[in-house]
DNA sequence: CTGATTTCCGAAACCGGTTTCGGCAAGAGG
DNA sequence: CCTCTTGCCGAAACCGGTTTCGGAAATCAG
């Protein structure tokens, strides 16, 4: 028997070794090998453990791409960058695919990385992944409202996952976070401590979590019988500058806000300029809450009130949800949320008593 | 001819066009189309453009892990994450990623991506992804001085590329980035500044970088002629917490330094908090330049003064080396290093007129 | 016009697995 | 004791490519 194992005398190319060498080794054909390896159910169990000691002491592994062949299947899950907004992913992105790949390794995958340069070539480099047999299904991160690559890969029936929702839930699997819930909370938050004219800077109005955002803030605002001012409503501020701007808008106006709701938390740090610029301090003359849970916002000063979000999870998640997909199981099953979690720091406070009592509306 | 193109009616699983389709379409055989696809030299130039044309038409695409049964490559650069120092990559993965996969996809290339939770588990990833085929090399981040990776995967003649040099060069190809000039240069600027007792606060000694900075430093120090105190010298700071602890150190003694250079930008910015935490105003009372150019040390009050890496940069320059090598190419070919870029921003001013020009040694 | 090269392509083996099919031997049932 | 299952494995086809080899036709030299 242990004569077997050292009798592997054939080294073609490198000391690989092939499922043959199992079979010669056992005395078995491959097929038999294979089915012992796959737990065939028609493989005696005596056989099966056979090989798969055999297996552990040749250290024998199959080449992926070599069963890709007749299975179709390389167990690698595909993600593609997109290199134009790269400012989009940039803290988002370590964490995520951390998430991702331990999440695919747990069960022998791996993830497979692709970048498109401009936003036209994005649907080219999906559909030359997936055509080169490159990865099994593919990650889509950060949900379009009119999502292309959705539609090309629901076209050429491309198992994918979502990390965001959708509004046609057709043929889409995802993961996402509550946003919307937040917001809400974000606002009750501020409501309890008295702020009544509350502001809203929301995100990319092109993906989807900013219209789900924005309802949580309505819906809070609602709950709480806040008036949405729409003069303190902005859209598509992601970056720091673009918060500022935002928020400097809303702070030159003959009625500023007491608080500020920002959909992201670079926004935030935008605001937190803006105050600087007219020598508002944050919490005290202006709170603000924030949604992401970047390492940013806690280094701040003052350190940012914010929800955060769990994006090595979620890379977990979406890992765990494509293999099933992959598999075979319908979408319907393969969608979740989760909660994000409230981070109170310093950046929110009581209202101040300021001349807001009574507005002078058209009243 | 262009009948022959539309009578493609075998739709065996799903739309895929093989080379056998390919072959039918043409009138020719599977081994020539795949000699014409190949740019093989026995294919008459008219017949390759008449099937590169067909291609085309048919979007043919061969299955890459088709071909890799028989060439045993398959296109793919192996990227393995360490999720038990995350942070460590944190701030650095994802331009560094971009790079990789921007340069990988150039040449047809994507990049592979698994990792390894513990540092045990590190070896047999590798061993494990190279068996799989998932890979046909990999990309080394932060070469150590000791590094387990390169010894493998030498061992295996697995080919792999270094981010970062190596004292024993045999078998090791890499791309690096001059920190040791940087370091030297941040001396030789505070020194143009007019200051004479200058700390060190290094990274993680198990990495490569780490001593070559040191070089660096003492070089500078040596070409202007200023003496290093011991006391001013710190080892394995990579976080703000770590470098709070090493500045404060510093100026908690006898005689503080005038200046800290940090081999890492987090711990300038740990720096900072130690400065701040004594009632101490950097660039006024302590000069400090670093090493990096991350985002936070351009937000942070005042801006870091550092040297900037293109970690984007980094990734494309490697996954070039790496296909190089890949293909064969030998290794003393392959090895690259760039220079950091002086970013002078507003951490640094001049010596203040402190009691330091006698200072009292065994003088 | 003949013989020797080239040029160009087809036939077939091969790569390392998986999967279908069929058959032999042992056990079950009558 | 004979038949019918059932359990278990081998033989061979197959997956979609690549590569070696050999041979026919075309070109060249003499």
């Amino acid at each position: 028997m242990t004569e077997a194992a050292t009798s592997v005398s054939r080294k073609r190319s490198g000391p690989r070794v092939t499922i043959s060498d199992m079979a010669d080794a056992l005395g078995l054909t491959k097929s038999t090998v294979s089915r012992a390896l796959n737990g065939y159910a028609d493989i005696a169990e005596g056989t099966q453990l056979r090989v798969k000691k055999m297996a552990a002491e040749l250290n024998y592994q199959p080449l992926s791409y070599a069963q890709a062949v007749k299975t179709g299947r390389t167990r690698s899950l595909g993600l593609v960058l997109q290199l134009s907004d790269h400012d989009a992913h940039r803290p988002f992105l370590a964490e995520f695919l951390a998430g991702l790949s331990a999440g695919a390794s747990q069960e022998g995958y791996t993830v497979t990385v692709a970048s498109a340069d401009t936003h036209d070539t994005l649907v080219d480099t999906f559909r030359s992944l997936a055509q080169d047999g490159k990865a099994d299904g593919f990650i889509l991160p950060r949900a379009m409202v009119d999502d292309p690559r959705a539609k090309l890969l629901r076209a050429e029936r491309v198992p994918f996952v979502l990390y965001g929702r959708q509004q046609d839930p057709t043929g889409c699997a995802w993961f996402d976070v509550r946003g919307e819930d937040a917001m809400r909370d974000a606002v009750r938050h501020l409501a309890d401590l008295g702020h009544r004219r509350i502001g809203f800077i929301n995100g990319k109005t092109i993906y989807t979590y900013a219209s789900l955002r924005l309802q949580g803030f309505k819906a809070g605002m609602a709950e709480c019988g806040l008036t949405i001012d729409p003069d303190l409503m902005r859209d598509n501020a992601v970056t720091r500058s673009d918060g500022q701007a935002a928020a400097g808008a809303f702070l030159d106006q003959a009625e500023p806000p007491t608080a500020i709701v920002c959909a992201v938390d670079n926004a935030a740090l935008g605001a937190y300029a803006a105050l600087a610029e007219r020598g508002l301090t944050v919490a005290k003359d202006v709170s603000i809450v924030a949604y992401d849970g970047t390492q940013d916002g806690a280094n701040a000063q003052p350190p940012l009130t914010t929800f955060a979000v769990d994006n090595r999870n979620a890379g977990e998640r979406l890992s765990s949800l494509l293999i099933r997909r992959v598999r075979g199981e319908p979408v319907e099953n393969l969608r979740e949320t989760t909660a994000a979690t409230f981070v109170r720091r310093a950046s929110t406070g009581p209202a101040p008593a300021g001349p807001t009592p009574s507005s002078n509306k058209n009243f």
